[in-house]
RNA sequence: GCGGGUAUGCCGGAGCGGUCAAACGGGACAGACUCAAAAUCUGUUGGCUCAGUGCCUACAAAGGUUCGAAUCCUUUUACCCGCACCA
């Protein structure tokens, strides 16, 4: 009697799209519930096992909630603008969108085949141009608010990808996608998107996000770099220049100045003799520049120029130096050698003097970094250090030559890339107007498809029918931009876009992306802290200042999957051989197998291992809940399985509720293991268990359902709510008396060391049904014949006179 | 360097103040079934001891809080992740 999985599941998925149920809409009475996994690249690849458990652990979610009552949206989208779908065609001579379009619908095809409970009806693309029409609304918009701006600066260049790149897409120096090639600096104009405004809120407001794991957030303050200091203006060649410092408790101390080698007014304080060594500096620097960041050792030349201390009129030189940011703080700094390690191994390298204002350390041998007592520093000698900060601001700003000031580490963003599978920014070059933007009613301006692809060039700088157009304010000739925006401008508001997809009059109708956001789980891999987290934070805020939305965050609720590594506790890669593929197993397993299998191992936000002999047995199990059902008999449930299926669904709610699948997964295999030792259940236990599985293995349960003689489907049927005074604890007790019972007898067994036949059983005459009634267990579980006697029981066979040692809940027990 | 996290038995992984020698799974070993194997079922899986009791050593290490700690606090160590010359 083998069960064809494969065609259940078919039968089903075909079953539930044709009737459209996990389509929603607005008007319900009951609540709403987002949840919402990131959507994916799709690749051409397909979708491997990071991909399933993602999407299963969201949907294992959605379809609680949904049989719980909520009204749940549960969209899926494809965030298909990128690289690969580019280089595919250049490759295949072919047009990228192919490659995309051909990808997506395998991964459809895959996330189907996985039985995920999708509103498919609401599934967008982002290369699609009712879609990136709105990325260029957007833009519009920033440009609009000054928030998007064009500027010539230095900027992150990947060889690899022939383009660009954000600040956030440069790990270690290193291109975000092409690991092994380093980024170089290159001066280009590009457009930016004003993120900084949001600094301080983007910063604040991450307190707001109660439930999104710790990590993220402590990374996202760290890359936001929200940090006080003081800002102090010096005098350099009788101009002032503000220099932003965190510790103005060291003025005293500075001996020298740093400016950054990128700094873009570095030339501006070069003299003309220091102008040889300045440039030998920089073109040394250059070439080192591929080393490895922390490698590097400290470096400069001086500039020839001097800035004077505005507390001690003192006039220090300036050096350039290596290790000194161009766009952070003022891209140059005080140096205080005596009590910054930085600044110490500078000084000594260039032979600078060193003057100590904090007393505590030596500092002839290093920097002395602790807090200490102020010295040399005139009135504010004897001062705590900590104190002095305070002191010597006040001080300045009351001179007007210093005030507090707030600083990050947050950049702009830049979103130009020189690539062509991207949206266009929509942007004209009139000779005569300038810059112009693309006029609302012109949008989207698409991209062309009968182009191309031969080099890894932008074929659209070549291609005149897109590049050739009219300037919109003057009428003549004008030029498109043919730079396209960062893939991440796409993923920043895709989750409005599913409360109204199809929307071509507006991004989103305010009311209904009001009544679904925010999202109430968001889910995904923790990859994206520092990018698409803080962007999608940023274009909330921004949308809400448009007046488009009420709501400051996307969401309050995130949560990181784990990684899922191969077998052999690596990665999954195709070179280590260890992938795993999803559509494999269902092959073979079947999809419910597959799904419950990948929520039970561990808690679903722990990395952890692929386990084939796990697989194997879970599925062990999933045919003997099909096997429980063929051979059930229906009738009346005992008092002990209602209340252990009360309390199972107590305790499953609960582990649902708090994504603990495997704890609920637990629960349910060990109530499976109670329902098969009962002589016969009530159909409507029966159906309580059918369910509390359903949201794990929805293809089965749909299918047993059926034949238990359900119409409908079990997808939509209410979660089953827990009777309390069904819960009887003495059952748990009695159980754990007869376990008791059962290990004392084996133990017994185990130190006698031979073959006994018989166990009689000694019970306090009114303990006697609650064992004799489990005798079949305990033969069971020790493999003798079991004969229970009351203690008072004249007939009884006892002959070493073992009865008389029994005790309440503890039976006396005689082996022979 | 800064920040976040983790450390549990052969392995994976629960537990987060008592009911813990510690759920559940995997593996291993033993038994039942079988001509035999697979499957299935049952038991064992820290040590000593014992007809079921009891004792010892245990949840990275060392301290501490507590009547009581795998669970709370401090320090240390190891590992993982993120940022990294941010003034």
């Amino acid at each position: 009697m083998e069960l064809n999985f494969n065609k259940i599941e078919k039968k089903w998925q075909k079953a539930w799209e044709k009737a459209k149920i996990f389509e929603v809409k607005e008007k319900s009475k009951n609540k709403k519930y987002y949840v919402l996994e990131m959507w994916p690249y799709p690749s051409g690849s397909g979708l491997h096992i990071g991909h399933a458990f993602n999407y299963v652990v969201g949907d294992i979610l959605a379809r609680f909630k949904r049989m719980q009552g909520s009204n749940v949206l549960h969209p899926m989208g494809f965030d298909s603008f990128g690289l690969p779908a580019e280089n595919a065609a250049i490759k295949n001579k072919s047009h990228p969108k192919k490659y995309t379009e051909d990808a997506i619908s395998n991964f459809i095809k895959q996330q189907k085949a996985l039985g995920i409970s999708y509103d498919w009806s609401r599934v967008v693309s982002a290369h699609n141009p009712d879609y990136y029409k709105w990325d260029q609304w957007i833009f519009l918009k920033m440009l609009e608010k000054g928030l998007a701006y064009k500027k010539k600066s230095p900027v992150n260049w990947c060889q690899k990808c022939g383009t660009v790149l954000a600040n956030e897409q440069v790990h270690n120096g290193k291109c975000w996608i092409h690991k092994d090639t380093d980024v170089e600096i290159k001066h280009l104009e590009q457009w930016f998107f004003k993120i900084t405004n949001y600094a301080n809120e983007l910063y604040e407001d991450i307190n707001k996000l109660k439930n999104w794991p710790e990590r993220i957030k402590a990374m996202q303050r760290n890359w936001i770099g929200k940090s006080y200091g003081t800002e102090i203006l010096f005098e350099i060649n009788g101009e002032k220049w503000p220099i932003f410092t965190t510790r103005p408790d060291t003025i005293y101390g500075v001996t020298f100045m740093v400016i950054s080698a990128q700094h873009p007014k570095l030339m501006q304080l070069v003299t003309e003799k220091q102008k040889k060594e300045i440039e030998e500096f920089l073109k040394k620097i250059k070439s080192t520049s591929e080393k490895d960041a922390t490698e590097l050792e400290k470096e400069g030349a001086f500039t020839g120029s001097y800035a004077i201390n505005p507390l001690t009129k003192e006039k220090v030189p300036i050096y350039a130096g290596n290790f000194v940011i161009a766009d952070y703080g003022s891209g140059m700094i005080m140096a205080v050698p005596a009590h910054d390690s930085r600044d110490f191994d500078f000084a000594k390298k260039y032979k600078i003097p060193v003057k100590e204002v904090i007393k505590g350390g030596n500092v002839k041998k290093e920097a002395y970094t602790e807090d200490g007592k102020l010295i040399n520093s005139k009135e504010f000698d004897g001062l705590d250090n900590h104190q002095a900060i305070n002191e010597i601001t006040k001080y300045l700003e009351k001179k007007k030559i210093g005030k507090r000031v707030v600083n990050y580490k947050l950049r702009d963003w830049l979103i130009s890339r020189q690539r062509f599978w991207g949206t266009p920014i929509p942007i004209i070059y009139c000779e005569k107007c300038g810059i112009v933007p693309v006029l609302e009613k012109d949008l989207p301006v698409k991209l062309p498809e009968n182009i191309k692809f031969t080099s890894e060039k932008n074929p659209l700088i070549d291609y005149k029918p897109f590049v050739e157009t009219r300037c919109p304010k003057c009428g003549k000739k004008g030029r498109r931009e043919t730079d396209t925006m960062d893939t991440f401008v796409n993923s920043s508001w895709y989750f409005f876009r599913y409360t109204d997809p199809k929307n071509n009059k507006k991004i989103f109708d305010t009311e209904k992306a009001e009544y679904w956001n925010p999202i109430d789980k968001y889910i995904g891999g923790a990859e994206h802290a520092c990018m698409h987290l803080i962007y999608f934070r940023f274009y909330t805020k921004f949308l809400r200042d448009l007046g488009l939305i009420n709501l400051d965050e996307p969401t309050f609720n995130l949560f990181n999957q784990g990684m899922v590594h191969g077998e052999d506790g690596f990665v999954m890669s195709k070179s280590r051989g260890n992938v795993i593929d999803p559509l494999n197993i269902i092959k073979e397993y079947s999809a419910d197998t597959l799904r419950i299998f990948l929520v039970s191992i561990a808690s679903p936000d722990s990395d952890y291992s692929w386990n084939n002999s796990g697989i194997e047995s879970m599925h062990k199990s999933i045919k003997k809940i099909i096997d429980f059902y063929k051979h059930l008999k229906i009738g009346k449930s005992s008092s002990k399985i209602e209340s252990k299926i009360n309390k199972s669904i107590k305790e499953i709610t609960e582990n649902i509720e708090n994504l603990k699948y495997n704890l609920a997964i637990i629960r349910i295999k060990s109530l499976l293991e109670d329902l098969i030792s009962e002589k016969e259940v009530s159909k409507k236990d029966a159906e309580i268990f059918l369910k509390l599985i359903s949201p794990f293995c929805p293809h089965i349960t749909e299918e047993l359902w059926e034949k238990f003689g359900n119409r409908g489907f079990i997808s939509l049927e209410s979660w089953p709510e827990f009777d309390n005074t069904k819960i009887d604890e003495r059952f748990e007790q009695q159980e754990k008396a007869i376990e008791n019972l059962i290990d004392d007898i084996n133990n017994i067994l185990r130190i006698v060391g031979e073959k006994k036949e018989k166990v009689f059983v000694y019970v306090l005459p009114n303990e006697k049904l609650l064992y004799s009634n489990e005798s079949d267990l305990i033969k069971k579980k020790t493999g003798l014949n079991v004969f229970v006697y009351a203690v008072n029981d004249k007939e009884k066979h006892d002959p070493n006179g073992k009865a008389k040692k029994a005790k309440p809940g503890k039976p006396a027990i005689y082996i022979e």
